[in-house]
DNA sequence: CCAGGTCAAGGGAGT
DNA sequence: ACTCCCTTGACCTGG
């Protein structure tokens, strides 16, 4: 079993002048890209792929061995390709490293876009930009020389129930088959957390029984959005059995902060902190993200007190 | 130098 | 048709 955090490293930076911070998010706002152009989101973008190799060699330090990277490693993306940016030989060479360092450290790399990639989407601009998302992951992933499978997943949610959850996911199919092999070799799908989307049955029934997509189990959205009558541990089962032999599937993993934390938050709101000393995973093989504010610390807090 | 207001994007719920 | 929310860190401006 792996354990990850998502995104940002929070020990890294303890004590660090602004100016020294470790971070791969480096962003602008849309004025200063249309002034500064390629140039400074070229820059921001090589300072982004440098700090991630720092942090693929703070994971193996502390034993870390999976890691989302942030969707915000190349600023405005959706305005430009890779290639176009003028560091761009050295974006890859640094993006080269990270991915051999990875492999040396046998550390799982994943992405999660964001909610804005809708390749289902009634509109078709918005599809068209989605599948630009993706593929934009999935090349950086192969700038990497990641492998092009399901050990290296680019997790999305379907991201739309209009008008209703199964043309919905009629839709998500078409679009899905229509995906550049790269992206659709590590694609993968997450339930939601809310009633009115899609739970990990809808998401068997209507798209994995269509097109073989793998589903990732997200324990809280589950705890949330279940279908009457299933047991997480069904749940989770169903989700497993969609991934293919030889590659561990993926959970993500929070708590409830309005159970845990700060009772006037959204039942669906996640923690700062893991509570449970021992998360339930029935006898599974699965690997599991971490999706709480506090990052690193809490993935260490939790192997530390870990019964 | 710092605090606080502001920020690209889609969709859904509520009015 | 419209507003607010999701969810949050980082940017940027004005003091």
């Amino acid at each position: 079993m792996r354990y990850g955090y998502c995104c940002i490293n929070l020990s890294i930076n303890e004590g660090k002048k602004d100016s020294e911070r470790i971070y791969t998010n480096r962003s602008l706002t849309k004025k200063t890209f249309l002034e500064g152009g390629l140039k400074k989101a070229s820059e921001l973008a090589l300072k982004n792929v440098q700090d991630l190799e720092h942090i693929i060699e703070w994971n193996r330090d502390n034993g870390i061995m999976m890691f989302r990277m942030s969707s915000d490693l190349f600023p405005w993306c959706s305005e430009y390709e890779l290639s176009d940016l003028p560091d761009f030989e050295e974006i890859k060479k640094a993006l080269m490293w990270c991915g051999a360092k990875s492999k040396i450290y046998k550390q799982r790399l994943t992405f999660h876009p964001s909610h804005f990639c809708v390749i289902s989407s009634l509109r078709e601009d918005v599809v068209k930009n989605s599948i630009k998302e993706l593929r934009q992951h999935a090349e950086i992933m192969d700038l990497m020389g990641l492998e092009q499978n399901f050990n290296y997943p680019i997790n999305i949610h379907i991201n739309t129930t209009k008008p209703d959850k199964e043309s919905a996911a009629a839709r998500f199919c078409e679009a899905y088959s229509q995906l550049p092999e790269n992206v659709r070799k590590r694609l993968v799908l997450e339930n939601d957390d809310k009633p009115s989307e899609f739970n990990p049955f809808d998401l068997y029934e209507l798209v994995h029984q269509k097109v073989g997509i793998p589903l990732t189990f997200d324990y809280l959205h589950y705890f949330c959005n279940p279908r009457d009558g299933h047991s997480e541990k069904e749940a989770l089962q169903v989700s497993i059995s969609t991934w293919p032999e030889g590659i561990t599937p993926i959970t993500h993993y929070s708590e409830s902060r309005k159970l845990n934390e700060d009772e006037s938050s959204k039942l669906l709101a996640h923690t700062d902190w893991i509570w449970s000393r021992n998360i339930e995973t029935y006898g599974f093989e699965i690997d599991i993200e971490f999706e709480v504010k506090m990052k690193d610390l809490a993935l260490l807090k939790y192997l530390k007190n870990q019964a």
